[in-house]
DNA sequence: GCCGTTTTCGGCCCGACTGTTTTCAGTCG
């Protein structure tokens, strides 16, 4: 069982709960649960079963119970008899914003609603505005809840990430073009570089609040908004990104930016931790029990500093150890995009990129760097963009003749080498000899069996051949699962055959994920970073690989292409 | 339900907004 199947069974528990009325507080335990769970690289499954699950911060005895019993049975013992008596269509209809359990439970208990069908026809009859303390709006918004539900029953899709930075940073960028904006940054998720995002989420520091939210509404890409006001205003682009500006005086802006970087737990972490210092932060300033003033800070840097951390990189606020990491003064000294030194994953006309040899090589040599691997597809590739044998016995001249010229940039003659069921990859072995560069990759017949992708893997982890593996689990954001794998085994074998392992870059791809990225490096498997570019201005995906490699802790050292090419 | 340089019991982050009410509960990020 994944872990993002037994967290999605212990958030679906802690509705049930919450909609049977139970603490806030025993509900927060099994929400937080299912946080800790998703952000685990190890398979929970396999902790629950050997014992050692209660290691993870926030699940005790009780919480081990239920797990095991889930992995076991397929079930909660909890969840099933609740169910007996919680109506599932109730945990559909506690979707719709603004429809808190509470809510929820007495439309339940008082309009007898227990599902969407019956929530439509109470609103519609206007039964909903005759409970005490709900109104029109309320039906209203029920309503419109119902439509979305209907329209998109898997919840609203959160964008990728590079379908929302441009955006983002065009508005900050207007922003900061206001003479009455004294400063502007982009914050929430998409300065955190996750891998999608809700909306998006600008702070600006102006002595003429208003002025700057009116200013700001007759962006070109804007397409609709609120009233702008002294705190900001609420946008809706042409393309349909929520846009939230939030504007403060100058004084205020670093607990602003904080507070809406967030991450939410990352957040609430923080301030508990303050507490316990008799410390209590908030977007407006840190109080202070003992003096009962107020602190006002316009730096992240100082805040932070202020309640005893070193600065946290937004990539890293997670609540995934930074805090304790910063609090030792032992955050790490993450990569940056400056420190690659070549790309080891691209594909040309060969097969099914669309520039030349020539064409990637002056955009990487453009770039900086020192060496480019061109790693069109292999003989099995098919699509009529496989490269058979003798083509590439070829390409391995040209690329030895184009390095003959006088060219900053090396390239290296390299391959993306299938690997088939049995493990195998394309080619003789003379000629995957002959080349500087070997990544191999799953492309085929995804199997839905762990164990038989595992060996699979493992099998060309363990070709002496094979220096690297490409888009390790095949997922592809918001469109297609990762196949089943084992990472805790794939990383061991690459540990012991030291075969690097990829982040492919793509931001489709993001491929290790950060999770396992963080997992795999700290096992010391060597990470390279490539960007699998089909044409020149796609070498630039290089950031969205430095981002996962960020928020996996990456430094410098553990990844390979920020050294000169070793081969 | 979890957890412990105040605690094995009694705490557990903070504030804004909304819709409904005349002071607040519920929801959200």
């Amino acid at each position: 069982m994944t872990n993002a199947r037994i967290a999605e069974a212990l958030e679906e528990l802690a509705v049930l709960y919450q909609l049977d009325g139970a603490d806030q507080y025993r509900v927060l335990a099994y929400t937080n649960s299912a946080r800790t769970i998703k952000n685990e690289g190890r398979t929970v499954e396999e902790m629950a079963r050997n014992g050692t699950i209660t290691e993870l911060p926030g699940i005790g005895k009780t919480l081990e119970e239920k797990i095991v019993a889930l992995v076991e049975t397929g079930e909660i013992p909890a969840a099933a008899k609740l169910k007996e008596r919680i109506p599932v269509g109730l945990l559909e209809i506690s979707r719709i914003p603004g429809l808190g359990p509470k809510t929820v439970r007495r439309l339940h208990d008082e309009l007898d609603v227990n599902g969407p069908e019956d929530l439509r026809a109470a609103a519609e009859a206007q039964k909903v505005r005759e409970l005490k303390g709900l109104g029109p709006k309320v039906e209203e918004k029920i309503l419109a809840g119902l439509d979305r539900l209907d329209a998109e029953p898997e919840g609203p899709t959160r964008l990728r990430l590079d379908e929302i930075l441009p955006t983002a940073e065009e508005l900050a960028a207007a922003l900061r073009a206001e003479s009455s904006c004294d400063r502007a940054e982009i914050a929430g998720s998409v300065r955190r570089l996750a891998e999608t995002c809700h909306d998006i989420d600008l702070i600006a520091a102006s002595d003429s609040r208003k002025e700057l939210a009116a200013a700001i509404a007759e962006h070109e890409l804007v397409a609709e908004h609120g009233n702008p006001n002294e705190t900001g205003i609420r946008l809706t682009t042409n393309s349909g990104i929520g846009v939230d500006v939030r504007i403060v005086e100058p004084g205020a802006f670093g607990h602003l930016l904080q507070h809406f970087t967030g991450s939410g737990p990352h957040n609430a972490e923080l301030r508990e931790r303050a507490v316990a210092q008799g410390l209590h932060v908030s977007e407006n300033g840190i109080k202070d029990d003992e003096t009962g003033e107020t602190e006002f800070f316009a730096t992240e840097e100082e805040i932070y500093e202020r309640l005893g951390y070193q600065y946290i990189p937004p990539e890293l606020r997670e609540d995934r150890g930074e805090l304790d990491a910063a609090a030792r003064g032992e955050l790490p000294e993450l990569i940056e995009r400056g420190q690659i030194k070549g790309d080891l994953h691209s594909h040309t006309t060969l097969s099914d990129g669309v520039a030349s040899l020539d064409e990637m090589a002056a955009a990487a040599e453009a770039l900086g760097y020192e060496y480019l691997a061109i790693t069109d597809h292999s003989e099995s590739h098919g699509f009529g963009n496989h490269v058979e044998a003798d083509r590439l016995w070829q390409r391995i001249e040209e690329i030895a003749e184009l390095n003959n010229e006088d060219r900053k940039i090396r390239l290296l003659s390299g391959s993306e080498v299938n690997i088939h069921p049995n493990g195998s990859v394309d080619y003789e072995d003379d000629l995957l000899e002959t080349l500087d560069w070997v990544i191999a990759s799953i492309h085929t017949a995804f199997s839905d069996d762990a164990k038989k992708n595992t060996d699979r893997m493992i099998t060309a982890i363990e070709n002496p051949l094979v220096d690297c593996i490409g888009h390790p689990t095949g997922r592809l954001i918001n469109q297609r699962d990762p196949y089943p794998l084992d990472m805790e085994r794939v990383i061991a074998a690459a540990v012991e055959n030291d075969t690097l392992i990829e982040i492919n870059s793509n931001p489709r791809r993001r491929d290790l994920n950060e999770i396992h990225a963080r997992m795999a490096a700290e096992a010391g498997v060597g990470i390279v970073i490539n960007t699998d570019a089909h044409r020149p201005e796609s070498l630039d995906f290089i950031e969205y690989g430095i981002a996962t490699a960020r928020r996996a802790w990456l430094t410098a050292d553990q990844v390979r292409n920020t050294g000169p090419w070793w081969k």
